[in-house]
DNA sequence: AGATTGGTTAGCCTAGTTGCTAACTGCCTT
DNA sequence: AAGGCAGTTAGCAACTAGGCTAACCAATCT
């Protein structure tokens, strides 16, 4: 019961996380925080779009939990936050890690089926 | 120039990928066929909506890369690629590795600073 | 105080996604 | 050949996503 409402508290995030990241404006935006925090205006310079449209991709970016933002006088400085971004990679290593499993089982039965035939 | 076209093939793959993983149900998919290829009525089996839907999300997988299909007779067999998850995973890695360079600069600053004080 | 800068809110539009049902094709079994 | 099973296509409704403009705070500069 607890671990069922713990992996669906993760598979939201999954599902957030994974929609932030399916837009390229975002993952730029992500990029460029790796060398350090911005404010909203610095970030948006080089997205040729209107600023407000800019400000939901940051929103969006904010509600997966992979951005944080605090205002300081009239400027707001975002920062990045890494966490969820292992918690993904996480996934992506488990599935991976399972299909070669399986692979690998696959390999050995080939083996001693060619063995056999021997 | 052809590293250009390089990033931008593989942003529209990245696009695609986290795209098709922001679903719950085609996630499951993935979980599921980390053990094996299976038929598209297996795979809807257990997912509580009508088959033309779930098909669609079939779709959406095969589309970014991350599942191929081939029919049999009457039944299609879906199976896992795990090329696209590696390059999402690469990708991921990468930007944890730039955030965590900088912060390592950060660190070595904040020491320089304290022995300097000192 | 008034103008400027940085951000924010509200409202609109278009295109795409996700669900459905109904009807159809094409292979297999009897 | 008839029936059923596996998948497919077409078309509809509800909703979300991503873009815009216009108008509006609130902090700073002159």
């Amino acid at each position: 019961m607890r671990k069922c409402l713990l992996l669906s508290l993760m598979a939201n995030h999954l599902d957030t996380f994974f929609a932030a990241m399916a837009d390229p404006t975002r993952r730029a935006v992500i990029e460029r925080l790796t060398d350090g925090p911005s404010s909203v205006s610095t970030l948006h310079a080089p997205h040729d779009m209107a600023l407000p449209t800019f400000l939901r991709h940051l929103k969006v970016l904010e509600a997966s939990g992979l951005v944080r933002s605090e205002k300081k006088g009239r400027v707001r400085v975002v920062h990045l936050e890494a966490a969820p971004m292992e918690t993904a990679e996480a996934w992506l290593r488990q599935q991976r890690h399972m299909w070669k499993k399986r692979l690998d089982r696959l390999g050995a039965l080939a083996e001693r089926l060619e063995r056999d035939r021997a």
